[in-house]
DNA sequence: GTGAAAGCGCTAACAC
DNA sequence: GTGTTAGCGCTTTCAC
């Protein structure tokens, strides 16, 4: 059922029937009655790929993601799809391919769909962003990246892992924690390598001395959470608190610290990053950091589409270019003082 | 840059072009070469909206779902997009609005967008589907729903909380429990209902009363995980089981009974739904219900797309409307004899 | 106020 | 093998 059908039942041409649809030029009540009528009876729908073609905008967001079960993705997700309803956008998903080569593949597909605008969320998977040059980029549409490398002249839209684990480090220096190990994500990632730099610079800042026997490697889950605390049990002498760089494998530090005897916050201090739902429910509850990761989604989704009009009516685009959105730290009981 | 500056470019007609493009029809490799290195040249990338307008198809895959944050949507949503990877498929999210009324809209969006498919996994917010008389779904794409109620003749994949509930139950009476409290999800929702369905049937089975002394209602969170614990030891003198409608109130039930004194497992089992990452680790470890999601999600992309060709080819259509997926459970240490 | 005509970028019959 | 011709369903410009 096409604008044709729509026109022939109404009795007028099919362009009346098009300015009734999108409202513009003046059109009598008695035919617009017809016609909306006419709409109704034969349920018409409009063609979203012709109107798309025709018009150049598709009121569509493209989105490069890794798995939505991980838990940075599927928050910032559902920020963007909070404020793609409200703009009444439909958002395009891209899974990342995990193969490293083929993001402008990813970005092309998108493109090819003719999204308006595109939020690239791909750093669980992939933060070489050497494919990124203005040449390949100026062929698509406008994209914003989020939790990336900074970089002068990308759009991003960023949370300051950094800080964000400088902050939580010195929290445990402050109750009085002076042998901190830290359990990192895989390092070829950037928010892990940050988090890493981050506890880093506290320490020095502190006057002690990160040394490699404190740092140990996991890979998100909570088993390898068990795993970093032995290794830093094993390796550490007077070890009184551990920083991980999630909640999942905090919590394989709390259970592995019970298994070993180990009271947690007396003997051991433990922090992580997420502040997950279940975190406030451990055994003892987890001091954590909250990042703003939905409202990153929604910023990220406007500067994007910001961007796009921008571009369509030939203004210079918005003047800021990278956003920086502040966490918080949330105190429980795994880091009180003794 | 479109067929035409390629077809200008390599000399040719854009005919031509498109033929090399599709691999349809003989083309002389010196053309092709001539074709194939205008299109590096100018990167050319084919306009999908055009293409699915002239071809009928699109090859993208509507979704329409709750928030992605949410465990079972995250987790089919990732089984989808798994398996349309493999395909070549696209993912066009719709979220499912709050109101119940717009389901319809929500679908014709979709439609008009001309996908492929659709999947439906609408049931964590609305699975009243009353909406969906076979009048209007003939006007739409061909849709698979998950985990809804069984009905006749709507393609549907899902899973049997009912069985799985009954199952639990049981499990939990075989370690000699006999005052088995229930704390249930939103019971306006499919799940959650069929969840104390099945925990009736059990305790029926065993000759017990599932009396609504023993039923109290949460929210999906710890907290209200908490407030039901304390709700039933209020209520039920010689409570010793608790099964919850998912790991995350579950956690809470552990939480709030360490708090009272009570040990578990041997004055209260407890046992949970979902098997989330972290529940193995929990204190202590949960015994939960482990559903297949991410496999029930490959299912119904793949149904999807099995009848959106079969209605190409004018087929009638996979035989089996509907597929039940089993679950199992994970017995852990909150749940073992004492 | 309404209708006719052109064109968005592509595919698919058909000619040559 | 390659080019010509119609559309796919819609928007937009310009007459009437």
């Amino acid at each position: 059922v096409t604008l044709n059908d729509v026109a022939a039942l109404a009795s007028v041409s099919y362009q009346t029937v098009s300015r009734v649809i999108n409202g513009k030029g003046e059109v009598t009540d008695e035919t617009r009655r017809r016609v909306l009528a006419a709409i109704q009876d034969l349920g018409y729908r409009p063609n979203t790929l012709a109107r798309g073609l025709a018009r150049g905008r598709t009121h569509t967001l493209g989105v490069v993601t890794a798995d939505f079960y991980r838990f940075g993705p599927s928050r910032i997700a559902t920020g963007i799809q909070r404020h793609c309803q409200e703009l009444g956008y439909l958002l395009l998903v891209q899974w990342l391919s995990n193969t490293e080569s083929s993001c402008c593949q990813d970005l092309n597909d998108l493109a090819g769909h003719q999204v308006d605008a595109i939020v690239w969320l791909g750093t669980e998977l992939q933060d070489d962003l050497s494919w990124a040059e203005p040449a390949f980029l100026d062929t698509l549409p406008p994209v914003v990246f989020c939790n990336i490398p900074p970089r002068p002249g990308l759009p991003a839209a960023r949370i300051d892992n950094r800080v964000d684990a400088a902050n939580m480090t010195r929290h445990l220096l402050a109750q009085g924690r002076r042998h901190i190990g830290m359990i990192s994500g895989p390092m070829e990632r950037f928010i892990p390598r940050e988090r890493v730099a981050g506890w880093r610079e506290a320490m020095v800042e502190a006057g002690l001395s990160p040394s490699t026997e404190l740092l140990v490697h996991g890979d998100w889950s909570a088993d390898s959470g068990v795993r970093g605390f032995r290794q830093l049990m094993s390796r550490v002498r007077h070890l009184d608190a551990i920083l991980a760089s999630n909640d999942r494998m905090a919590l394989g530090v709390l259970h592995a610290a019970r298994e070993a005897g180990m009271r947690v916050p007396d003997d051991l201090a433990v922090a992580g990053f997420d502040n997950i739902p279940e975190s406030a429910f451990f055994t003892p509850p987890l001091t954590t950091v909250q990042q703003p990761l939905m409202e990153l989604g929604r910023i990220a989704a406007d500067m994007a589409i910001d961007l796009a009009k921008a571009r369509w009516e030939n203004q210079p685009g918005p003047a800021e270019a990278a956003v920086v959105l502040p966490s918080e730290l949330v105190i429980r009981a795994s880091t009180r003082s003794c």
